[in-house]
DNA sequence: TTGTAGGCGTTATCAT
DNA sequence: ATGATAACGCCTACAA
């Protein structure tokens, strides 16, 4: 049997749809009497409202949406899906569900096109951004509710919320320094990665802080794989005896696990002759052997902060939004005293 | 400015907003002249047809309902993750889009039951099944369609796909008697764990296809973590020296690194002294040290299966759908030949 | 305080 | 072949 409508409760209880709705909206301009008559109806037929009704009535579907990018699906990618629960789990504090999608890595366009088109979501949370972001440029133009996951082209004007990976760095770098470490050596990405120069600042600003020259070759850039990890720390190995560093500071753990492995091989002892911080915590990397120290994004700040912004977005205000949060360093077995 | 509606259409395209709905449905009533007119006029305004207003009228959202369990968030969890993208993937290729939500593991029912009241979507898909699942309960009242990743109490008539269990663990136990191996042992879950139970049965069949007897003492059963693992391993290893087992397989990764740790720990070199195999093939297993011999969940193809199934549902159909779909052994360096 | 009625944007039935 | 019109289920001016 189909579900009861407001015109089958407006009957059970011999008032009008207009009566019920008033009841159902808290609107007090219904005696109590008739109030209880409604409230009874609709426990009776066990009555709830239509969404799709709601939706098209009210010009919002109280849907945000979500895509996760098709690249990269066989690499470790804990942080996005991570994310994605988070985002769902803050959403429905503001009673908002997420409705995910997939687009190809390139033209992600079109998809997004659609939603906003058909006017199926309220909103979109974006992630992975990159600078001159199309998806960015599009939402913008049409001036489609947004809060990205990450920073853009330094300079344009809209909401985002970003794990702060320089005073990540930062932190990682003083945790070394702590330990007596002086010879740090970091593996970053490709200079195009925004988020790696972020990430490569902090290092800096990390040295800087106690008093250690930044060198040139201690800094490897390198792209997103464990086998790039390992060249990586090859190449770091390439330097003079004296001058080769007992601790690398990585952009990833996927990186660090690379630098690790390397070593292993090269018979040094981590956590001992070599320390390592990698950054993302994957949920692996606990295990490792030895566990991975490193800078763990806090994913759950992170959306909850995305959902606060969207929900004042969508409520209309314009002010803009942009929120650095610093990761969590943890430490583990990776790091220790410098012999 | 308001997006243009099938209205502003008519009146750009001087017909009726019935013959523009004409038009669009691709109904071939319409006069080509007329058509080319509407179309023009579609193109011209930038239409796109209200998502919402479409539901309203055809009843139902082209929405799939999939939850993330709050539980165990702390514990790597990529297949339940990976799954949630796989099925996002799979629903686009019927039109369909998937609405995510999380619940408290206690009591899911009322999020599921929201959802299905406000007809905000067609069908769901549930995951981390049980036996006497209550919502599997709940949704087969209802008389609601869904489709389940796992299976629960046998005997009941619902739709499900799942990873087949026990042709894993026997692959497994395959590998490992083709590498030399008569002293294999089994870390399993508990009794109470369906899937568990499944992997069971394969490993036991596994040593009967192989003609080796199965030894009570060679399978401890234990919680899902790393420190069971090593605990489980340890009472592997208080057996007499001539019964200790060559070779475990696991019942899942994260047992599995268990298992590895307490055996490195105890300073056998594994693939070497001790083989091990895991079951998930969680992201960073690749990477770990040796890279971990494993069986992975074909998540694509059980999640394409799944939205098959539900398409079918959809559509009205009413046979019952019960698949296994069988794991891949990757093999890798944890196992090896028995010395 | 309650009811009437129009509209949100689309589709489908029935006329013409 | 095309157009009026009545739903789909809800909300809200406005009228009573």
């Amino acid at each position: 049997m189909p579900s009861p409508t407001m015109k089958d409760v407006a009957r059970e209880a011999g008032v009008s749809t207009a009566t019920v709705s008033y009841v159902l909206n808290r609107k007090s301009i219904v005696s109590d009497e008739t109030r209880v008559r409604v409230l009874e109806a609709v426990e009776r037929l066990g009555y709830i409202r239509n969404a799709t009704a709601q939706n098209l009535r009210h010009q919002r579907t109280r849907l945000i949406g979500f895509a996760w990018s098709e690249k990269a699906r066989d690499k470790p990618n804990a942080i996005l899906d991570n994310f994605a629960y988070h985002l769902t789990r803050s959403a429905s504090e503001i009673g908002c569900r997420v409705l995910t999608f997939t687009h190809p890595d390139e033209n992600p366009i079109p998809h997004y096109e659609d939603l906003v088109r058909t006017q199926r979501v309220d909103a979109f949370v974006i992630s992975g951004t990159e600078p001159e972001d199309p998806r960015i440029h599009f939402l913008m133009d049409e001036g489609f509710p947004f809060v990205a996951f990450g920073r853009s082209t330094p300079g344009w004007a809209f909401n985002w919320v970003d794990t702060d990976g320089d005073a990540g760095m930062a932190a990682g770098v003083e945790h070394l320094v702590s330990l007596g470490h002086e010879r740090i050596a970091m593996v970053g990405w490709p200079e195009t990665s925004l988020s790696g120069s972020y990430r490569v600042a902090g290092y800096r600003r990390g040295l800087d802080r106690a008093g250690l020259p930044f060198k040139p070759d201690y800094l490897v850039r390198t792209l997103h794989s464990e086998e790039t990890g390992r060249e990586a720390f090859a190449r770091l190995c390439a330097l003079p005896p004296k001058r080769r560093p007992t601790a690398v500071i990585c952009v990833s753990d996927l990186v660090a696990v690379g630098v690790m492995h390397e070593a292993r091989e090269r018979g040094m002892r981590l956590g001992d002759d070599l320390s390592v911080i990698g950054f993302d915590d994957e949920p692996m990397s606990q295990y490792l052997n030895p566990a991975l120290t490193t800078l763990a994004q806090p994913l759950d700040e992170i959306a909850s902060m995305v959902i606060t912004i969207l929900d004042d977005l969508i409520a209309g205000s314009t002010v803009l939004h942009q929120r650095l949060i610093a990761p969590r360093l943890i430490v583990r077995e990776s790091t220790g005293q410098r012999r």
